[in-house]
DNA sequence: TATGAATGAGGTTTCATTCAT
DNA sequence: CATGAATGAAACCTCATTCAT
């Protein structure tokens, strides 16, 4: 509860924490910490207190580089969407077969969302609050587009093949797949206790996994096939 | 922002506001005020205070109904996976084929959630506490056997046609059912921020909708057909 | 200095500090040592933890009743303003001969601002804020034209009856009269400091107050007299 | 609000600012910024960071050079009592008759505090404090004397002549012609907001300055005149 | 039952000042 | 000398909750 969290990498390069020459590391690990605390327990349920005490550093550096809680917690925003983008980006799917993309590019957003529960939770967190931080932050804004450029190139080649139908809208098709995605982690807490499934464990999330993809390649797939 | 909420049912029914003897409207406008707030500021964030002021009461009222803050927040909770359980009972569905159930199912989730915003922020809310409350709420456990009941006669019957195929979880379908109908709520304004598009306007709405019951009965279907 | 001030009359009514029902009492209380803290430290030096020390209650009653430390000060100021307009409203003027009037007024803001340090403090706070506080007041606004209008009514009386030359500006002869009796006050620990003289003695006071009355008179006397 | 105040001397002889070796500059760079801080804010309301980012240099020389705020504070104000007497012995009264010279003096006095609000905020905050600041300056206590030399030397030429009554206490003449010089700056803002009329156009000046040196003038001449 | 007053614990933020390079 | 990073103490303010009438 009230160990402090950090990086491994900094730790070993100054020696231990306390007076570090690792702006860089302090802001990471504050950033690192606080992306745990927002997505856990909310913005307002959020304390910067425990922020602090979970940080290699004091309460006071936290005013110091993100100058208060709010922008706190759109540094973590950005980071967090940063990550997501920059593994996307990654994903080498002009070699496969479009359905196959297709797939693949699903499997990636569901395993990414699950593997970062706390990224799916902070998105929750800004959606409660009406994206209010989002909007304010130019960095994301331009992060996202990427997404949208790779399922496009994915889909044409599809339609070209005549493997995909004609007349899906991207952004619905990417919407689909974030839904589907998301879900399983965003609602996790109420869906397992109502319906009494646990639906993270490596065999649930595995037949999840191939359930939502098969949802998503068969809407796309054309009718004739 | 300072308006007093009164169901006016209750306040034809009392003579007005103030000097009530209607414990039951009380206690529903206490419980519609303290939806409306939990799900614009999540739990943290909605204020006591601020919830007893849009009250036609006094503060001393919520703590006499509801014991405290979370106690009031589990009622809320209980009221709102209440209604649209209440309200799924009244779909006639047996009438119907099964592809056309599977859709008029699928189409009444979409509609209830964006019909009702409140009550699918209240579920984000709730899963960002770990769904804690709804855990000690032995009521609403009870309350949702019978989607996946009304969901299973469906799908056995389309089976047993040949419409659908076999193998599918019952479960996994509500699932993609709720996923891809809670998404255009819970995460419109992070996605519409980001994608620049209005998801909320008529159109976008029953096009989307349309998009969420293809999807979902084309992943039903036999393949086959 | 960690004495609490509780007003006797306030005391005596309910049985003493603690849980009174004596709201007006409460607020007085705070506004009384409030007074004194900003007169004392100024606006920012002032410690609103020191305030409620120094109080018969607690720091979150100062907030419950003035919002925040501005709200307070603010009320402060308005009272303040309020004490000096209500007793110079009792002054009898009418019955005196012009000159001897406007002696009598003059020694009578003399007499009241060496008698109230603190009132004199606080506007001089008030203008290192550039009247910000006072600005927003309508209260304060509506409080001083009487002042005005009793030296206008002892000017025209005066210049009737050829006691006063013609020309002068009331405000002007306001001004005057609060600068020299203001000065005393607000200056007077750099002026003494300074010149080694203690300006605060019976003996001092009276002197200078003699000094003001003559400046303020033989400046309105017509000079053929 | 982040503009850096640099000295346009200063600069030029040493070249820029930045790696300045010129130590006086700094000083004289750090005290300029902090006067006009302390006259606007107070002496708490004052930031010692705001002030630093206001100057051509950083923090750090701001506690090499002045210790600590309050350092800085009575190093300022030694600057601002200097600077008047400075002026004040630049006048040649002697060749005055002496009531010319008083009015001269007279005017001078309202000139240099209405040109100078900065002085006379200072001094205000400094009597906030008490002159506790003004009394471990031995600086300051030496500086003083003159003018009350000079008013010294006017009014016996006067009383030898028979212009000026007897009996005149000097410093009570010092006090008169400060009080009223003071006053219309540093009772503007409250007394102007009152009594809605602006105090700082050249109209206003130009009258009350003549108001002001009629009102001393006045009262030194020998009422046989 | 209804209301304003009261409370204590704890939340966010700021400040003057010092350190390390 | 210059700079950004760091610090601890304390400042302002808010919250859920309870009391008295």
């Amino acid at each position: 509860m009230s160990e402090k969290t950090i990086n491994t990498a900094d730790a070993a390069r100054t020696g231990g924490p306390g007076r570090t020459n690792d702006p860089d590391g302090v802001r990471r690990n504050i950033l690192d910490v606080a992306l745990r605390e927002f997505a856990d327990k909310g913005y307002s349920g959020a304390r910067v207190d425990e922020i602090a005490a979970k940080t290699a550093t004091s309460k006071r550096m936290i005013y110091y580089y993100f100058k208060d809680k709010e922008g706190l917690f759109v540094a973590v925003l950005e980071e967090a969407y940063a990550g997501i983008r920059r593994i996307e980006q990654t994903l080498d799917l002009e070699g496969l077969a479009p359905a196959d993309a297709l797939r693949r590019l699903t499997e990636f957003t569901f395993d990414y969302q699950n593997a970062n529960p706390d990224f799916v939770r902070l998105v929750m967190v800004e959606n409660i609050h009406n994206a209010t931080h989002l909007e304010h932050s130019e960095r994301i804004q331009g992060l996202n587009v990427s997404v949208i450029e790779t399922l496009e190139a994915v889909y044409r080649r599809g339609v070209a093949e005549g493997t995909f139908r004609e007349g899906i809208d991207v952004i619905d098709l990417h919407m689909t797949i974030s839904a589907l995605s998301f879900f399983n982690v965003s609602n996790r807490a109420t869906f397992s206790r109502i319906f009494k499934r646990d639906m993270a464990t490596p065999e649930a999330l595995a037949r999840r996994r191939a359930v939502v993809a098969d949802t998503v390649v068969s809407f796309a797939l054309s009718p004739s096939r």
